[in-house]
DNA sequence: ATGGGTCTGTGCTTGATTGCACAAATGGGA
DNA sequence: TCCCATTTGTGCAATCAAGCACAGACCCAT
């Protein structure tokens, strides 16, 4: 019992994991590949391979003894599991460098996610056109997340703006943010508003404490 | 003698939230503020306040009690310690739509990062202008790398050339790669060389796991 | 049909990380 | 001057995560 499928108390550190089990996948299924084993997913990875069976148990029993695991079937399962097995529309907000280039970006749509409209403040840049959408103007963002029920937004917008923005988006009904800005968001008052980051120099930065000179 | 400032065995963990603290302090400075408190930054970054007394504690005493941390002074260890008291040169490998949106980053230069050069192995790219530098032709890496003694790098490649990419640059010196192409590095022959990675979709699909519907 | 090699799922141990709680230090106001 | 409110740095306890190691299951070759 101690593996119940239906235990909604999964470590969200195993969570952040099934991704990156699910991009290997991807990889293997690009090789060719049809069967594998948790052994050499660790060993591609780096990870130990009884986490790996460890973290897949969470949700039932996807492999084989003596077998190991069927591609296809196990990157269904973390679909299933990490709802990325529909496409998520995503609102993008800020249609500057980064808005652009994120929204010219081809690396979503087959692996869950569409963006679906994008917004700035810059009237200069209203009605433009990026990734093949019209940029719209900020107050639109309400409304239009509300009429076509979108839950995920990407921030890309000046940092000084962000926190803003973020309210606008939490009010509108977004339930997932990835901001690109270099800031952390405060999203305390709404225990179901989920937040990621992505900012390149906090790696960089991480990185160099173990440089020499 | 617990938190002997010298002590080289710091978790992992405990650096990679010290870029988190740095970016905070830069934000409370252009606020205005001069003065702050674990209790103040723990609230705006949602981490207790004891967790970040004792990652500071990890690399000597910087604050004073009954007052705080003096910004200025806490961000100029706090750089010392990351060695980001400096600026690194950075090779960008990729020109595409991706590495032109890095090389025209502004975000870089005031955080510690310099991007020094530019590569691709598309021949129409070579010679063209990103971030006003020139594109060079990948043969040219290893000698440029090692003239100019840059350590740092950054893959902007499709996923497929990553890897070759990686092997390549290791072999020229590289000891720090952050890695944008949605794929997993290898780079265990060689114990001294950091990877991190940079993946939208991996933060995205770990959202969309506690979404509903 | 059977034996040997392989691999999963998991109980248990070990190790790492976080949080609590308090002594000591500080500064400002009465 | 002295007291009170505040905040740091840290020992200790509790929680959380990772890894070892093995029973049971599976496949294939003979």
């Amino acid at each position: 019992m101690a593996s119940n499928p239906a235990n909604n108390n999964i470590p969200d550190i195993v969570i952040g994991r099934l991704p990156v089990y699910l991009r290997a996948l991807n990889r293997l299924t690009q090789e060719g590949e049809e069967v594998t084993s948790s052994h050499e997913l660790g060993r591609r990875l780096g990870i130990s391979s009884a986490q790996i069976r460890k973290d897949l148990s969470h949700f039932g029993g996807f492999g084989k003894q003596g077998t190991g695991y069927q591609i296809a079937y196990l990157e269904e399962k973390l679909r299933q599991v990490l709802q990325v097995d529909r496409e998520w529309k995503v609102a993008l907000i800020g249609a500057g460098d980064l808005g652009n280039a994120i929204g010219n970006y081809r690396g979503f749509t087959d692996r869950g996610f569409h963006i679906a409209c994008i917004f700035d403040a810059d009237e200069e840049k209203i009605g433009a056109t990026v990734g093949g959408l019209t940029v719209q103007p900020m107050a639109e963002i309400e409304s239009t997340i509300r009429e076509r029920g979108i839950q995920v937004a990407m921030i890309a917008v000046p940092a000084e703006h962000a926190q803003a923005v973020t309210e606008t988006l939490v009010d509108a009904g977004i339930k997932a943010i990835l901001n690109y800005a270099p800031i952390n968001l405060d999203v305390s008052k709404r225990d179901d508003v989920h937040v990621q980051y992505i900012d390149p120099v906090l790696h960089l930065q991480r990185m160099t404490y173990y440089l020499k000179g």
